[in-house]
DNA sequence: ATATTTGGGTAAATGGTTTTACTCGAGGAA
DNA sequence: TTCCTCGAGTAAAACCATTTACCCAAATAT
């Protein structure tokens, strides 16, 4: 009673070798006696026998563990995705080890290091920046564990990736934009040199150039994925005579929806607005957020798949685009006059 | 390069025993030389060495992990909650293992199990429903590591619990709607028998009781925590005369808005709502919505700092209520007429 | 001159499990 | 009689770090 049962007391019960339990217990192929092998498993059942994973681990060198390293679980992609992740690590027998780095590089660093000194099978990462590329560079290598970038990646790192095409998706919001006859669109981004922010606003820009519009001044807002941004960069967007605005992001998105209620400004008569990657809350708002639709449950278990392919077959390294959809909803619509 | 460092690998380039290396890099005391010392720290750096948590875990028994489980991520409630969690566990030394259980008590067992088995040193639970209670009584001393409840109590566990008075959040929200003049309040609760809800809707009643005021028929109706329930409860409460609502969470008055927006129901003109959790979206959405603050972020936070005392220092058992307080915003009025 | 301390270490046990390479006796074949 | 095989197991190494109980020589104390 005192403390686990441990094999050896399963041993001293049946009076067999810690090895014939081993071998019955993992039902690897052995020759114990049907009468042996009863007596084994009953045993394991009185005692309550269940095995100490850190001896396990120790030797069989896996810990049946994934860390899933995100930026901000306050963004309600994260909590989508690590659903996701969740909703297959679990039935394989994995469990998901979480880090949260609050957009700081320096402390993305440690974490990976931290996780991995824990002995992880495995990383899901969704870094906050580039800024870490080089350094991730030579890390991974010496890391010996199967990488997995996910919704945000870097080029010519040594390790897999998942992610959808930003730049297609911003496109994609931006055409629709340009289509419905607005012509004055801003865009308020998430942080200049945020690994996703960057290759949005690419595809803003090239939305609009290929519509051959003209960026107005101050188009570009920089700040970073919050709702607060959107709050706080809304009054630039309303007095600059903006008909439409792209959110790079839906949480900015329903921050500027906040101050738009605050100010009387009519969404979307007043001003369209789009958002992007189609979080729960997109369709409760009112009126429900047009938006480019990256489902982070799906990204969550074809991540954790990818990785637990990686770890356990070797397989090779790939890198994976998914294709965006937009999701008309009822925040835009065309300009007025 | 080949497979990790150990310090067997230390104690070959320094010629010195695994003890010294161990002595030193732990800074336990000991009587190793300062060059010694000096040139064990360099090795060590230089071989890029550190410890196998698996083989330390082993002989200390601690892995320096909390498990976490809850019921949905999709909640954003425990979106909060875990980075709560995660943000004092992480400066400890301690990283989160998480398990979600979809609400299902035979899933949530298990889930106890299986982290159980992995030898986290200690279990955070937010149990979904008290169909398991009696089996916790007898599984919880059994396991052998401690527990803390969060969010929802259940009585006579031999384990801490950190939760806010539901009860007495209900009450105040109930209360706030009857000051304001409304007499024919619904309830849209989560489970019958869900932990809290319950709970939650005691509060309700008795503020109801408190103030003489009649529960119409059909005054509360019984779904889930989820926003869906609250948009497919939304048209009963809209059609049978109801001038406010009680949402038990906020989710729960997110789905109702959903619904008022589509049909016209204007809240509060035409129906004051309040919610409950306080969860970040609740000032968010428009108009902002009235709600009981429980905050999850500390609730998280408290309780790791908790569970860690009843780690490292066998702090006893403690049952904690938080005081929920009453946000009053725009999406609650005095009755028309 | 002898006893004691101190400086600088180390050997070996421990933790719990898996796995490889045996052992041993009985029965059958040649 | 000798050789093999088969059934039913087992001893011991390996995984990696920590920790307890020592060791030995030199310096100091008495």
């Amino acid at each position: 009673m005192r403390g686990k049962t441990t094999i050896k007391d399963i041993a001293r019960e049946t009076g067999l070798s810690t090895t014939s339990i081993s071998l019955v217990l993992n039902k690897k192929p052995n020759k114990i006696s049907d009468s042996s092998r009863r007596r084994i498993i009953d045993a394991a059942n009185r005692l309550n026998y269940y095995p100490n994973q850190q001896a396990v681990s120790l030797v069989n060198r896996q810990t049946k563990t994934i860390a899933q390293i995100i930026p901000d679980i306050s963004n309600m992609f994260f909590g989508q995705l690590i659903q996701g992740s969740d909703s297959v690590a679990h039935p394989h027998g994995y469990s998901l080890i979480l880090g949260t780095t609050n957009n700081d590089p320096a402390r993305e660093l440690d974490m990976i290091h931290s996780l991995c000194a824990r002995g992880v099978d495995g990383v899901l990462l969704t870094t906050s920046s580039p800024v870490n590329a080089r350094v991730y560079q030579d890390l991974f290598p010496k890391l010996d564990v199967p990488f997995v970038l996910v919704d945000r990646a870097l080029s010519l790192l040594p390790c897999s990736s998942l992610t959808y095409d930003h730049q297609k998706g911003a496109y994609l919001a931006t055409r629709h934009l340009i289509e419905l006859g607005h012509k004055k669109i801003a865009c308020i981004s998430g942080a200049h040199k945020s690994g996703s922010a960057d290759i949005r606003v690419k595809g803003f820009c090239l939305a609009m150039e290929d519509a051959c519009l003209p960026l107005q001044q101050n188009a570009i807002l920089y700040g970073d994925y919050s709702d607060k941004t959107g709050y706080d960069m809304a009054d630039a967007v309303f007095d600059s005579g903006f008909t439409a605005v792209f959110c790079l992001n839906d949480m900015i998105a329903f921050g500027l929806y906040k101050r738009a209620g605050e100010r009387g400004v009519r969404i979307p008569a007043d001003l369209s607005v789009v958002g992007f990657d189609d979080v729960a809350f997109s369709t409760l708002i009112n009126p429900a957020l047009t938006t480019v639709r990256q489902s982070a449950y799906e990204l969550g278990r074809e991540s954790v798949k990818r990785i637990i392919m990686e770890i356990e077959q070797q397989a090779p390294r790939q890198t994976v685009y998914f294709e965006p959809v937009l999701m008309v909803r009822n925040s835009t619509c065309p300009p007025k006059n």
